[in-house]
DNA sequence: GTTAACTCTGCACGGCGTACAGAAATGGTG
DNA sequence: CACCATTTCTGTACGCCGTGCAGAGTTAAC
C-alpha cells in the first residue's frame, strides 16, 4: 500500500514528545528541535507529520480537549453534567499546566473544540434555557470554566521544571506570600485563602454560583 | 549630577516601541531587535533599562494595569463602582489584545497587580460582604473579568497586523462563521450572538449574572 | 527490474536573546 | 585646565530557533 522506508516514529509519538516539554518547562520549553532529539531524529523529520510549529500546538489542544470530549455525561441531572463536564475540562488542563496558555492564546477552532461547545451547549438546552439565553449562558459558563483554570495556571511562575501537582502548590504560596501587608492589607490577609482555592470544592463553588446567577427557565 | 553621553531614549520609549509591535502583531512580533530598530539604535542598547526582555513585558503589564488604577471610583455605590472597575480594565485590555496573553501567561505579581487587587477586595468589602466570601468573591469577580477578555481577544487569528477594532471582528465573524452547521448545528445557529457579544452591555450582562450569584450580604 | 512514492538526513539562512569587551561622551574633582 | 570615574551605546559573537531545499535511502506497485 504505502511505499517509503518504515517508520521511525508517528505523528503521535511527536504529540507524545511535545506534552513531556511543556509538562516540564512550559512554552518556551516546547521546539521542534527539542522534539526532534527526543524522538531520536534531525529536527526536519518532524516535518513529515505537521506542516509546522503551530500545526503540532493545534494538534495538542485538540488532543486535551478530545480526550475530555471521551466522556459523555447524561445522567439526566443537566446540571450535574455541567458540573461533570466542567471538573473533566479543568482536570485535564491543570495536569498540564503549560498547555493551558496554548489554549488561551491559541486558537479554539479545531473539531474537538466546536464539538465541546456543543456539548455545553446541548446541556443547556436540557435545562431548559432559552436558546438566545442559552448561548450567551454557554459563554459566561465558558468564561468562568477556562479563566479559573487560567488564573490557577497564572499565578505559577513559568520558568523552571513545575510538573508536580505540591511543587505548583508551593512555588504559589510563596509568590503570594511575598506580598507586603503594609502596602496590600486586604491581599495579604487573603493569602492563605488563596491557597485553598486550589481544591475543587472552591472551583465548584464559583461554579454554582454562575449557574445561580443564569437566568431561570 | 550623571556622566556619560546624552540618552538617545528613555525606558518609556522602549515601553511605547513594544506596545506598537505588540498592538501591530501580538506577541510573537515583540523582539528586542525590532524595538531597537524602530529607536535607531542597536539591539544591546536596550539592555540599559531593562534587564531582560521579561522585564520589558512585565513593564508593559504594569503600565497597562497602572492605567486602570489612576482612575479611583468612589461613587457610593459599590455595584457602579465594580462595574466602571470592570469597564476601565477591559477597555485598556481589549485596546491592546496582543498584550493580553502577556497578562494572563506571564504574573500579575508587579505592584500595579496587586494594587488593582487591592482596590477589588475594597470594593466588595465597602459592598458589606464578609472577608472570607469577600476574598472568595474577589477571586470570582476577577475570573470572570479577565476570562471574558481572554476568550473574546483569543477568536481572534493572532498572525497578522489586527490593531483596528472592525478588522478585529470582521476576522472573528469570518472565523466563526466557518463552523460546519451539519456537524455543530448549536454552534452555528449561535454565531450571530457570537458576534454580538463584543459589545460592552453583554460583557456587563455577564458580570451582573456573577454579582447575582454572590451570596447576599 | 523499473518506477514512483514516501521517509528522513544534511546543509543553509535569517532571526532571536544576550554575554562580553570596548569606544565615546559627560560631570565631578584636582 | 587636565584627569577620571561613570554611564550610554556599539560591535562582535555564540548558541538556539523555525524552516526551505536538495537529495539519499527504502519500500510497494507495476
Amino acid at each position: 500500500m504505502r511505499p517509503g522506508p518504515k517508520r521511525a516514529f508517528t505523528g503521535d509519538d511527536v504529540l507524545d514528545a511535545a506534552l513531556a516539554l511543556m509538562d516540564a518547562g512550559g512554552p518556551p520549553a516546547l521546539s521542534i528541535r527539542r522534539i526532534a532529539a527526543a524522538l531520536g531524529v534531525t529536527p526536519n523529520a518532524v516535518y513529515t507529520y505537521f506542516p509546522d510549529k503551530s500545526g503540532i500546538e493545534q494538534a495538542l489542544i485538540e488532543r486535551l480537549l478530545g480526550e475530555v470530549n471521551r466522556s459523555a455525561p447524561d445522567s439526566g441531572d443537566w446540571r450535574a453534567d455541567l458540573e461533570t463536564l466542567a471538573v473533566d475540562l479543568r482536570r485535564r488542563l491543570t495536569a498540564h499546566p503549560g498547555a493551558v496558555p496554548l489554549l488561551l492564546g491559541g486558537a479554539m477552532n479545531g473539531p474537538e473544540a466546536l464539538l465541546l461547545g456543543e456539548r455545553l451547549l446541548e446541556i443547556l438546552a436540557r435545562g431548559g434555557l432559552p436558546a438566545g439565553a442559552a448561548a450567551r449562558a454557554a459563554y459566561l459558563i465558558m468564561v468562568y470554566v477556562l479563566g479559573a483554570i487560567a488564573l490557577e495556571v497564572a499565578d505559577v511562575p513559568q520558568t523552571g521544571a513545575l510538573s508536580p501537582e505540591t511543587e505548583r502548590i508551593a512555588a504559589r504560596r510563596t509568590a503570594m506570600s511575598q506580598v507586603p501587608a503594609e502596602l496590600f492589607p486586604r491581599t495579604a490577609a487573603s493569602v492563605d485563602v488563596s491557597a485553598a482555592w486550589i481544591g475543587t470544592d472552591q472551583y465548584l463553588w464559583g461554579l454554582h454560583r454562575v449557574l445561580d446567577g443564569l437566568p431561570a427557565t
